[in-house]
DNA sequence: GTTTGACGTATCGTATTATGATACGACGTT
DNA sequence: AACGTCGTATCATAATACGATACGTCAAAC
């Protein structure tokens, strides 16, 4: 029988060569990710990853049972449920420590986070999200949104909208057409040429504000961080919760300061070319 | 031919289900890790991944390609080399959101960043290294330093040795006997009786103070974060770093903060139960 | 200018290895 | 007591990963 993965082949990349094995493997690793959200779960049984990971009772054991002895997964023996291991967090530093580009930001980021007391983020474009990959976090907000490698869609945030504007016109219709474009909040925008006005705007002015359009009650501020060639790389954003901050003063304080932030930052980057 | 991988099978793993191209793409991505200590470099080329993952080249190219189908790795087009993947940054959110002790303590690390507006971080035991999990940034401390997913040996350093300290007797020897033992400073402590002694003081005091035994011009303090059983299952970690902190300010300032601050998580922590 | 070597890429016959249907045992519920 | 669910173990089969080999390219060495 053939096992069908719905690993989103990337265009062009057909006939190179390919591990089924390994799909599968992150397969598994993925549906914690799945479960977390959906069943608000920190660990899952044997048919739980199953279901969540749309292999086979055997495969699911195979796989679960091999990422535990790489260290991957952890298995409590008392419930015989599986849950991520903190292996995986080696994997975070192996892209983080030769990351140049975050490397630079950080104490830029560091800095802009004293002033008001606040979260600053450095989010990155992958597909149609948007990849919070530095975070300085504040003991205010919430614990799941101040973790590195959270993703929100692009279309809907602050940072993801701003990187799209800087990005060739061709590449940002292409992540908008593979996104799927619909109401978040009762502020989303989900026309196309309105999104499209966005980008033109964000584009002009060097920054977006996104007004609750991914999140009720937060208005967010995002600058892009520009490669020489005036080609976003990444976004700082800086997110005002309500009730500390409302639209105005957001935009007179933290809009400022994400602007000034990514500015300084593009020009570190340009320097160390 | 055998195929002979190192991955150090953990005690009563055999015969257990395993699937050998899930542990080589592994070897793959470990050998960026490897890389960037080695060779200082960012990205690797197919010969460079086939040295350093320990596999051949046709198994290098495999699995190197399936990474870079699946996200973890990128290809630069031009010059045809690796470099490490932003999906590897999802596996850490995975992990990480999941883990209640990180959600616990994260305000509480936070806070205690402020107070001297130093680092604070949280570390885990992982084998014989100690593994930051949550690290709240400072911007004079080194890029390296400050990401998360760094490992130090637990012998030598202030959250290893009180994790040790605060583990069964048997527990600790067990990962004494594992580690590799040798000295790293000149002040490194490697006589075994010597490192027994460190741990029961450190047992009897509540916390640890490495004195530049990890690294020259670091004088870190270090408190266990304790389950209600009385088991250590992470460590408050406060480096100070030479010229701005000696061993005697460590000692007034950090290290009382280290204990305050494990005490307050090991608190919410039995709260949260 | 030619040769050489190193590297990345592609091919393909082979047998190793993953596969997944099935059965079993343990546990909890009805 | 019967049933359903779950985790674990088994094993014949064929699919799949394997890796030796060859090719194309490039840069350095001669």
């Amino acid at each position: 029988m053939l096992q069908v993965l719905d690993h989103d082949i990337p265009e062009g990349r057909a006939g190179k060569p390919f591990v089924n094995s390994v799909a599968k493997c992150f397969q598994v690793l993925k549906a914690f990710r799945r479960g977390q959200t959906e069943l608000r779960q920190r660990d899952l049984g044997l048919a739980e990853i199953t279901r969540l990971s749309g292999l086979d009772k055997s495969a699911a054991q195979r796989f679960s049972e091999t990422l535990v002895t790489l260290g991957y997964l952890e298995k409590d023996p008392r419930t015989r449920r599986y849950r991520p291991g903190i292996a995986l967090v080696d994997l975070y530093y192996t892209f983080m420590v030769s990351h140049r580009l975050a490397q630079i930001a950080m104490p830029h980021l560091i800095e802009a986070s004293k002033v008001f007391d606040t979260t600053v983020n450095l989010c990155e474009l992958a597909g149609t999200d948007a990849v919070y990959t530095v975070r300085i976090p504040q003991a205010k907000a919430s614990y799941g949104t101040m973790l590195a490698g959270r993703r929100v869609p692009a279309f809907c945030t602050a940072p993801g909208m701003v990187i799209l504007a800087h990005l060739p016109a061709a590449e940002a219709e292409a992540v908008l057409d593979a996104s799927d474009i619909r109401a978040i909040t009762d502020f989303t925008v989900t026309d196309r040429e309105a999104l499209r006005r966005q980008m033109a705007d964000a584009r002009r002015q060097g920054y977006h504000l996104s007004d609750q359009q991914g999140q009720v009650g937060n208005v967010s501020a995002a600058a892009p961080v520009l490669a020489p060639d005036g080609r976003a790389v990444a976004a700082v954003h800086i997110p005002g919760y309500a009730p500390r901050w409302n639209r105005k003063d957001v935009e007179e304080k933290l809009l400022p300061l994400a602007v000034e932030t990514a500015r300084r930052i593009s020009d570190s980057l340009t320097e160390a070319l």
